[in-house]
DNA sequence: CCAGCAACGTACCAACCAGTGAGTTGCGGG
DNA sequence: CCCGCAACTCACTGGTTGGTACGTTGCTGG
């Protein structure tokens, strides 16, 4: 349930011999585990009530270890909130390098670049809001730890790759930059994860709701190739 | 600066007879504007750093008053949350009520519907942060205090009489509710706004920037006509 | 087998911070 | 002119919260 986005994250080392003989329980002390749980509930809790508003004591009750580990391991409160976002922000890196659209034409590739960004989001909620945190305090943190880090986001090659094929096959008309479209699909799939609560207290509008969900998905597809299709 | 958005709202009692001869100084005690002027700097507060991460202090201490006027006249810290939500969202409701696209022709009243939206939000960020807070707390504080808001809403029912335009002229095909219009529109205008800081961070692109800015306000009038004129 | 260190727990603290008690002062109505 | 209340000030508090001093335990390499 909070767990964390991950690509091919290692987890709770899987494979350690257990202590021979006695009890199944696995090991009374691990390092890797403890630091997962507390980044796992950290992650959680940071996305529900911000940097401000999470409360140290509150994280570690939810583990089963006690806050003075979360100082052992990361420093502080904001050592925390760092490596919290550095774990999601790994986690979508991850999903952008396993994309793999050279076996579709252009228009299909397109349109699945849209809807497995869509769905991705939707299955990875933390990640939407903890980008929402972070711009509310001026992406501070991020700065901090992500440094050179659009040197390797590997989305912005994929849709530059994708802009030049479409053009060769006709798909693509308008004059766009690999960025604008980028935001193009990211502000509506951010949306569609962050503004669930508004959306619903204004105009009653359930976005959480599957059918809802599915046209949403359709939408951004039918979009991004009505408008890359048009122009010239 | 950290001026509230206001449609046309009264602002400091600009014509109260002052204290007769003496000094040019308006009042020493003037409810209006000490309690604007928290209100004010509430805003400000909130959105930079949440309910959570302001400080009642802080925002008395921006103020020619004590933090005890906050209590006197809000109650609570929660109750100066709830009325700057408000305000904020009273003035875009003022802004929806003043827009008239019935000159326009369709097309380019659609279009105009997506620019003047852009034009608000940039002009007013802090309905943008506030509405992005909102979202991360689960909207608790707007569903206390906008129950039926939805009701007066104008936005849909102008978004829904220029869709019907709209087909009637033959720019829109594409069948889709005022809605998923609205929603369109709103998830690349917040992201605008909100968004600057992960942008800048992630990608080292300034979304703040006259000529982007420009830019990108173009885009959201192309999407949303090629996107409506498309399909059926 | 045991020394030593990584890993962990307990108890505690000082600063911070939302909220308040108890007054004082200016001003408008009579 | 002055009464009464709205508007305002000041000093204070107690619960909360991030952070830590210090002691303990289990694992592992030699």
């Amino acid at each position: 349930m909070a767990e964390a986005a991950q690509g091919a994250a290692p987890r709770t080392s899987g494979s350690v011999p257990r202590a021979s003989g006695s009890s199944p329980r696995a090991r009374v002390r691990d390092a890797e585990r403890t630091r997962g749980e507390l980044l796992a509930v950290a992650i959680d809790e940071f996305t529900r009530h911000g940097l401000a508003g999470a409360r140290v004591d509150e994280i570690a009750a939810r583990t089963r270890t006690t806050k003075r580990m979360i100082y052992y391991y990361f420093g502080s409160k904001e050592g925390l909130y760092t490596a919290a976002l550095e774990e999601v922000y790994a986690g979508i890196r991850a999903y952008e390098r396993s994309l793999d659209l050279t076996g579709l034409e252009p228009a299909a590739a397109l349109r699945e670049l849209a809807g497995s960004s869509f769905d991705y989001h939707v299955a990875h909620p933390e990640l939407a809001r903890l980008v929402g945190q972070e711009n509310l305090m001026g992406a501070v943190y991020l700065h901090g730890s992500e440094r050179q880090a659009h040197l390797n986001r590997p989305i912005l090659a994929i849709i530059t790759d994708l802009l030049e094929r479409g053009r060769a096959a006709g798909v693509v008309r308008r004059p766009v930059s690999a960025i604008e479209v980028h935001l193009f699909i990211s502000s509506w799939v951010l949306f569609q994860v962050v503004n669930v609560s508004t959306i619903r207290a204004t105009f009653g509008y359930d976005m959480t709701d599957d059918a809802v969900r599915a046209r949403h998905r359709e939408l951004i597809g039918d979009a991004l190739l009505d408008w890359l299709g048009g122009g010239g």
